[in-house]
RNA sequence: GCUACUGUGGCUCAGUCGGUAGAGCAGCUGAUUCGUAAUCAGCAGGUCGCCGGUUCAAGUCCGGCCAGUAGCUCCA
């Protein structure tokens, strides 16, 4: 980087300097107004800072406002910024001096021959190792705002007290910060939870309960077609098809060790602690159901890879406070699998998951909008986690090398794996900014021994497999709650509920539009007719703005002429064609999975 | 689960110091047959999320529960 542009915004570094300086003005600000208030940590983060504050009433928007324009204040005075260090002791008494526990918890923690550094800035001064601006002067005053307050457990540890956290963003101009606001507002309108109600998707209902919502006829068929798209593309993939029950006995989970590790995130039907009778738990993976089939008989090297697919409903008890949308739900259905192999099959088949996964992601137009996590264990949390660190380090470092082989870049999360194995979590964002997994791969050194799944190799010895667990589109829901963000309720063609709607203009057009709804429909193209006496631009923005890929427009001078008028619902006026013409076009868009539409 | 906010007919919202609900769109009926984003008229539709409390009186105040939203924690 050149010396005169490290001081902008494209600069990373500088950039997050920049929201670290905004972070401690808003905490100077917040302690000129109320000084009673604690401070404990704020950082910059991916796009602007929060501070995280303890104080004895609750933010609303009237205190941000204040709070902003004490900010501005603070800006105009250019205050100069002034790094200080103390010895840790001298370092601790001034925190407590201070009446600022978090801060003083903050020093206790860092080892003694630590450096520890403030700033100061006028009257306020911070724990913080820095780096800062030179001077407030430099933060825009008008190229800030604080964007939301709302709790956060201090350390991020639920178990602790749950502290006030304001975030904030800034610009280095007032037009670049209302452009941001102007597009973040754009973005919600694409909210799917939105959206996907207003356009009839989804709905949720109060005596169903949360996390729990209705498909509805819409949504149905649009997750219908992926699910058939995805079993056959896994069909052509050598996948095996199987459907295995709902439910099981709690001795399924124990082997599994879910009866361990996500106990709390069952239903369970019975007392779960009565060793006396029975007692079920509705499923919330697939894993020890789909063993089974491997398990129904003998097995030798010649069976692997063994590459199961299923369609599968899943149900986990979620906290109440998770469910988001079609997001996060409490029952949900996921394009699951489980692949069977002989260790040196391994890497083969994680690329063919992989491959899988991206060709499926590719087409339904989310994978520019991916990113790549490898989900590794914390080695300081075993407790979470099955197996010895021995088979952690083995499972781990196989995965990297795969991970590297097929040149996927990627983030490490830590404490992110199974609780059986690493994993590739491939991540989207919701239009909040939001990240959740949308596909898994999982590599499984762990389970099949649990399970006495063994298979005779050419040696004639009993061999162990390894099991990568996959998804190929993740979750239905989840996907289709993020392709309405992603293409903002107007679906590409092929997957549309409703790919063509005809529109009548006059009475005497509608025998004529019938015989076209009902062509269409002999093609498997998903045609409607509005035969409403309605006015042609009524029928024509009821259409639009659910998102119809194509209007066709019939009147005397098509019947005339025995054409259709083609309109899209991006407003092009495609014109006048034969239905021949038009039923190619579709048919070919629709094969083609077509994106633009 | 935690913090904060929200909950009025299918949808978007109004409802003033507590005095027992109003509009637009959608729906239905009728008229209209009109070529590229809203034709006109009429009708119908709400135990104000649920339960309890305060009060002569509660959509308006208080409590509990349910549901929705953002974030935290957890997670596909």
């Amino acid at each position: 980087m050149s010396e005169e542009n490290i001081y902008t915004f494209e600069n990373e570094a500088y950039r997050k300097t920049y929201w670290h300086t905004c972070s401690h003005i808003m905490a100077q600000a917040v302690k000129r107004l109320w000084p009673e208030v604690q401070l404990a940590i704020g950082p910059s983060i991916d796009l602007g800072w929060y501070y995280d504050f303890d104080a004895p009433f609750s933010f609303t928007n009237e205190h941000l406002e204040q709070i902003e324009a004490e900010m501005k204040k603070i800006c105009k005075e250019r205050l100069h910024l002034e790094r200080s260090e103390k010895p840790r002791e001298e370092a601790i008494a001034y925190m407590e001096s201070r009446n600022e526990p978090y801060k003083v918890e903050l020093i206790q923690d860092l080892p003694a021959d630590a450096v520890i550094s403030f700033y100061t800035q006028g009257e306020f001064t911070d724990l913080c190792a820095g780096p800062h601006l030179d001077s407030t002067g430099r933060v825009k005053h008008n190229g800030f705002k604080l964007t939301k307050a709302c709790g956060a457990y201090w350390r991020g540890d639920s178990n602790r007290k749950m502290l006030q956290r304001i975030y904030g963003v800034a610009f280095p101009s007032k037009d670049e910060l209302d452009a941001y606001l102007e597009q973040q507002a754009e973005a919600l309108k694409r909210d799917h939870n939105k959206l996907g109600r207003e356009l009839e998707y989804f709905t949720t209902v109060d005596v169903i309960g949360q996390g729990l919502p209705i498909l509805l006829p819409k949504g149905a068929r649009v997750i219908q077609k992926l699910q058939r798209w995805v079993e056959d593309t896994e069909k052509k993939r050598g996948y095996l098809l199987t459907k295995t029950p709902y439910m099981a006995k709690r001795e399924l989970y124990k082997i599994s060790g879910h009866w361990d590790h996500y106990r709390d995130g069952m239903f369970i039907m019975g007392d779960p602690d009565d060793e006396t009778k029975e007692c079920f738990a509705l499923r919330p993976m697939t894993c020890p159901f789909q063993y089974q089939v491997f398990l129904n008989r003998a097995r030798s090297y010649r069976d692997l890879p063994m590459r199961l697919g299923e369609t599968s409903t899943l149900f986990r008890n979620e906290d109440s406070g998770e469910m988001h949308g079609l997001i996060r739900v409490r029952q949900f259905t996921i394009s699951e699998g489980h692949l069977i192999l002989r260790p040196e099959q391994l890497e083969e088949e994680f690329k063919g998951c992989l491959e899988l996964a991206k060709y499926l992601l590719g087409t339904v137009g989310m994978l520019e909008n991916c990113s790549f996590r490898f989900s590794q264990w914390d080695p300081n949390n075993t407790a979470k986690y099955e197996g010895t660190p021995e088979q952690w380090e083995i499972a781990q470092s196989t995965m990297k090398t795969i991970l590297d082989d097929l040149n996927v870049n990627y983030t490490v999360g830590i404490d992110e794996a199974a609780f059986y194995g690493p994993k590739l979590d491939i991540q989207y964002k919701n239009v909040f900014g939001k990240e959740d997994t949308i596909v898994t791969i999982q590599v499984d050194m762990l389970l099949a021994e649990k399970f006495g799944m063994e298979y005779t190799d050419t040696d004639g010895q009993k061999k162990l497999p390894y099991i990568i667990h996959r998804t190929s589109l993740g979750c239905y829901e989840r996907t289709l709650a993020y392709l309405i963000e992603r293409y903002a309720g107007a679906l590409p063609l092929w997957m549309c509920p409703e790919q063509v709607r005809v529109l009548p203009i006059t009475d005497r057009a509608h025998d004529y539009a019938a015989k076209l709804v009902e062509e269409l429909r002999g093609l498997d193209i998903e045609a409607e007719g509005d035969y409403r006496s309605e006015k042609l631009g009524y029928k024509i923005r009821e259409a639009q703005m659910q998102k119809i890929p194509y209007m066709l427009v019939i009147g005397d001078r098509d019947m005339e002429n025995g054409t259709v008028s083609v309109r899209t619902r991006t407003g092009a006026d495609l014109g006048a064609m034969t239905p021949a013409e038009f039923q190619a076009l579709c048919l070919k868009q629709i094969a083609e999975k077509d994106r633009s539409f």
